[in-house]
DNA sequence: CGCCACATTGAAGGCAGTCAAAGGTGGTGG
DNA sequence: CCACCACCTTTGACTGCCTTCAATGTGGCG
């Protein structure tokens, strides 16, 4: 998919002409990250935000002793590091690439001179950062009021919504990112998150095969998923 | 302090000229709770957001087993709940007052109609929901890598440095909430809080006497704030 | 005065983290 | 093509922080 059609697909820019996009790309400047590239760092002066055009970037934070719990995993067509622009002056947390990425960065100011042009986006931000509060929400519920065998049935049941396949042996579907990255998503760390699939595997509810999952029972996972006990 | 005085200082309507600010009045109702009235519940259907005038409203989380993470605090002057207007269509979290309150409520399309003649409201409403968002970046990180220690020196560092007076004694200051509610706050419950009182007041690090609280070592609450184990 | 919600303290148990080691996997270069 | 190496994953034993359960203390208010 190239660029164009990244940017109209991306909730930012909904509801934009063809010659608006074309002033989009205008003020952006497009890079380019190898796998594992910090593309910037907490407290860092915020000067721009982010859209992923290709690749996968974590949004993370990292705890003195090097715990890090990942904040969002973003994919093509979605942004990041826009609050960054309206509260504070600085990222909240750190930006890598986990794999050869692309990205379109637009400058504070450039972004700032193009809403004022265009009112539509201003709305299209609201809507964007009412959807990443929601995404908050939930991850402060799930660290605060769920255990890990929990977050990883609701994880897996919603990974399974997304891209899961059917066939004959229940819904297939592949990790989008690797079992040390899903600890962190999950605020654990890699030990754990393997107990924890194992407990699902030891009672047939799913099979792991590397990154490829099948869920064998996807009602006794959507119970635990939802809070009924192991 | 009025209602009108209290609107001119909350985020969400600053830059507004007289004459707005009565239009905002026009089409807002004022509603009154007495303490422990639930406001809203999770799930129901977001109809409006709020302001709260006067008294305190707790935003919070349920677990199955009726654990509660506190999101927020609401005081007077803040909003809660607009973004609920903008990401899905139901309330995320219950709302419920921790005493007496005062708001005003706006309905869902008075709002918009609103902020469709004063785009100005727009980016306000940018700037809260960015606020917001970083707000829970925090939360997110003290859950997942602080210990409750660390979260409670950091909570009294904040109170100290918002309403802290300073004596011969230290830094004084009051909870702004019970024990009950800043354990589940701190996303924890009372008695580890009250644990956690105690090692800080056994190490002459702090007083307490009810609700009053006394920093005595101000350098080694810091600490402990950043993540130096106690 | 007595109730009730809030707060404190102790003892015991569990979930998840730490430490250590072995097994697996993919990528690279010889 | 294969051997090597780095990194990821898994498993076991142990530790520790926090929760649970239970009992007692306390302060405000009818």
């Amino acid at each position: 998919m190239n660029t164009n059609e990244i940017l109209k697909k991306c909730p930012l820019f909904s509801g934009l002409g063809e010659r608006e996009i074309a002033e989009v790309t205008a003020i952006s400047t497009s890079k380019r990250y190898p796998k594992g590239a910090l593309i910037f760092s907490e407290d860092e002066e915020a000067k721009g935000f982010f859209v992923v055009i290709s690749g996968k970037v974590k949004v993370y934070k990292l705890s003195l002793e090097g715990k890090e719990q990942i904040l969002h995993i973003v994919s093509p067509g979605e942004t990041f590091a826009e609050a960054a622009l309206f509260a504070g002056s600085t990222y909240p947390a750190f930006a890598e690439s986990l794999a050869q990425t692309q990205v379109l960065y637009f400058s504070k100011q450039g972004f700032l001179n193009l809403i004022r042009e265009n009112p539509q986006i201003s709305l299209n931000i609201i809507a964007s950062l009412s959807h990443w509060l929601r995404k908050f929400v939930s991850l402060v519920e799930e660290l605060s009021l769920k255990d890990i065998s929990t977050r990883l049935s609701k994880y897996l049941m919603d990974l399974s919504a997304k891209s899961g396949r059917s066939s004959e042996r229940g819904i297939e579907f592949e990790l989008d990112i690797s079992k040390s990255q899903l600890a962190s998503r999950l605020g654990t760390i890699s030990e754990t998150l393997s107990r924890a699939l194992k407990k699902l595997r030891d009672r047939g509810i799913i099979k792991v095969e590397g990154k490829k999952i099948s869920i064998l029972q996807k009602e006794a996972l959507e119970e635990i998923s939802s809070g009924i006990p192991l």
